[in-house]
DNA sequence: CGTTTGCTTGACAGCATTCAACGTTGGTGG
DNA sequence: CCACCAACGTTGAATGCTGTCAAGCAAACG
């Protein structure tokens, strides 16, 4: 169904200059209500880089487990297969969203997290993690807050997947893509797609043909207009009421 | 769709004398791969046991977070609905297992938790869940996998309601259930069911109909018997196969 | 014993998949 | 700079799975 085959990127952990207390995703990131002077020690942890091109994993399932990533720069997927070879893309992540928390129940990923573009991630080593959410509360709850977001979120595409039809599934995905980028202050109406049609249908538990008819459908009601992945809304609260109102 | 009246349960929290040290189901909770010691102190602060009636709700959408709940008895469904109204039983929670996960992100349960049957739980306040944690890693620890083992379901659910088709996705239910329900120590191949066959069409994302031709389907085929509520699985293995092999 | 609820089954319609053909884009190498 | 190729996307037609609606039946409950 789809290309089983992983590109690995380069181990290599980098250091860079940038800090958490001045990072411009720290509000969105675990680093949110921190003391300044505890996220100064937080530092000390995340001190390491890596850089993931296009293509490459920053992870693959089965491999062991030992951080979280925070995304600084970049877009990934998630993706996750059952034993039979079923695959699925589990998710998209963007700047200042966190990877790798489905590793903590086994100690090994059980998914796959590869970049969509050239990206940058933050490693948190998971025992300093835990180590540091020991002595600081802020950090702790923030970083349940960030886990169980993560469990309504899951439970979100859940319902998604249960209960809508393609055109409302693709037009909740866009309204939830332009939200997370509007937090970060990119435009809610003007949006570059970083994925293919076809992981946009294996998310939404679709096919691609259905994806593609979907776009025309919403794009011939006057919602928005399609070229290649450049999207451009053009009736956001249209959209909106594909989800609320009767269909 | 599905009826949105929802009977609370009386708030009125019950001591008893059971502890976490004596309970059967601790190395399937939180308190597993703690000390002995450690668990002396964590019994102080789950203290608490709560009775719910069949069909009276642990807690509801919107009701305030103040506490997990491990269930000590019984059965449990939770369910989400979205702003619209489109309702989806997200999961079935049976003894030893978490509920309230969900809450934690915005100090507000987003999902209904209801008794499927006359059940009971051991209230764990979370502020001291989370003061605990911070004294003793083995309880952090296995709190973080608590939390990280939801979202690897919840993403198994993901796959199951985007790629597979109903008889499939009975199937992975059924085997789903049998396999937690033998690690309580019940049969893996006789089943009472405790949930309506509407319950598991909305949890599996297809209709009761479906549900109910699949049940039969799968009896024809000879991998088990049904008998209203009362599932006899004749062939596990063949029902493994619908999942492994070609369709 | 009657009523209600839950379940099964049939017929039909509708939405999404499948398969295929065609068009477009972007990258590569001449 | 252009030509070509491969990957990606759009669209059409036919199939098939699942939803919908309704009838009938069984079980549970009072």
């Amino acid at each position: 169904m789809y290309a089983v085959t992983t590109i690995r990127a380069s181990a290599t952990p980098k250091k860079f200059e940038v800090t958490c207390s001045g990072c411009n995703m720290r509000e969105l990131c675990l680093t949110q209500g921190m003391q300044p002077d505890d996220m100064r020690l937080f530092e000390n942890v995340v001190y390491a880089r890596r850089r993931i091109k296009r293509g490459e994993a920053l992870f693959g399932a089965g491999d062991e487990f030992k951080s979280v990533y925070a995304v600084r720069s970049g877009f990934f997927k998630t993706r996750m297969s059952s034993e039979d070879g079923r695959e699925q893309v589990s998710g998209f992540q963007m700047a200042g969203e966190l990877l790798g928390l489905d590793g903590i129940s086994t100690d090994q990923h059980s998914c796959d997290a590869v970049a969509l573009e050239d990206s940058q991630v933050c490693v948190i080593p998971f025992e300093q993690l835990e180590q540091l959410s020991r002595e600081f509360s802020d950090l702790q709850r923030q970083f349940h807050k960030i886990m169980s977001r993560e469990i309504v979120r899951d439970q979100g595409v859940m319902l998604l997947l249960g209960n809508m039809r393609a055109e409302e599934r693709l037009a909740a995905f866009l309204l939830n893509l332009t939200q997370r980028l509007q937090a970060r202050g990119f435009s809610a109406t003007a949006v570059s797609l970083r994925m293919s049609r076809e992981e946009i249908a294996s998310f939404l538990g679709l096919t691609l043909g259905t994806i593609s008819r979907s776009f025309s459908k919403l794009q011939d009601q006057g919602l928005l207009f399609v070229r290649n992945r450049q999207i451009q809304i053009t009736d956001p609260l249209g959209l909106q009421q594909l989800l609320d109102g009767a269909p």
